[in-house]
DNA sequence: AAGATATATCGTAAATATACGATTAACCGA
DNA sequence: TCGGTTAATCGTATATTTACGATATATCTT
C-alpha cells in the first residue's frame, strides 16, 4: 500500500452531489413547511454549534463533538439526530466510530430559503 | 384636512432604524444563540407563512392575518407572539386594531446569521 | 474470545409548544 | 354611554423537546 496514513477522515461525496442547482420554489406552502424544518433544527444553540463546528472543520469530526458541547454524549446523539432527519448533516459509519459532515446542498437550500424572506 | 383618506396603514419607522451597519459578530456564543432564537421562531410553517405575508404586502394588515391562516385567533396571536418576541415583527396599536410589520433589521441579521454558516 | 472504545437507543422527568374555546381589555362609532 | 369589533390573555389538554443515566450495539485490539 502506497500510503498506510490513516487520513484525515471524511464523508464521501454528498448522495446528491451533482453540481446541479435546486430547481424547488422558494416560497410556497411546500417551501415555507421546509423552511420551517430547517430552522427549528437550527432552533437551539447545541444545534448551531454543531453545524458550525462541521462548517469549520471541513473534515468531519466525529465524537469530537460531545467533548466540545457541555452536554452529555447521549444529549449531543440526541441533537445530531435531528439534524440528521432535517437533511443538514450526514452521519458515515467508520469503523467504531461515525463521521459526520453537513449537507451543502442542505445548508444552500436553507440559504436560500431565509434570503426569499 | 387635505387628505382625509385613510391611508393603508404601516407601522412607523423602526426605532433602530438609523441606516447603520450592524456591528455585532455573526459567530460565537452569543450569535449561536441569536441565531437559535430567530431559528426557532421561524420554526414553524404558520410562522413562516405571517413572516411572508408580512414581507410581501409591505403595508402592514393586520387582523387579516388570522383569515389568511386555517388556525383560530387565539391561535394566530400566540404565534405573532413568539414572532414578536424574538424581533422578528412589531406590532403597533392602530386603534382598535393593531399593525404588524416585519422589523428589517431583524431579518437581515438572520441573512447575516444563517449566510454565516 | 475478551476487553476497550464509540455511538445509538431506551426510559424517564421536567419543561415548552401547540391548539382551541372562553373571556377580558381596548377602542370606535352611533 | 352602549354595542360592536379587534386582539390579547387565560385555562386547559395533548404533544414535543430537552436533558440525563443506563443500556445496547458495533467495531477495533489484543
Amino acid at each position: 500500500m502506497a500510503n498506510p496514513v490513516k487520513l484525515a477522515q471524511s464523508c464521501g461525496p454528498s448522495p446528491q452531489a451533482n453540481g446541479e442547482p435546486d430547481l424547488r420554489p422558494v416560497e410556497g406552502k411546500a417551501a415555507d413547511e421546509e423552511l420551517a424544518l430547517l430552522a427549528r433544527a437550527l432552533g437551539h444553540p447545541a444545534r448551531v454549534q454543531i453545524v458550525r463546528l462541521l462548517v469549520r472543520r471541513e473534515t468531519c469530526i466525529c465524537g469530537d463533538i460531545v467533548e466540545e458541547l457541555p452536554l452529555a454524549q447521549s444529549t449531543v446523539s440526541q441533537h445530531l439526530k435531528v439534524l440528521k432527519e432535517a437533511g443538514l448533516i450526514r452521519g458515515e459509519i467508520d469503523g467504531p466510530r461515525v463521521c459526520y459532515c453537513v449537507e451543502p446542498h442542505a445548508l444552500r437550500r436553507l440559504k436560500a430559503l431565509v434570503g426569499s424572506l
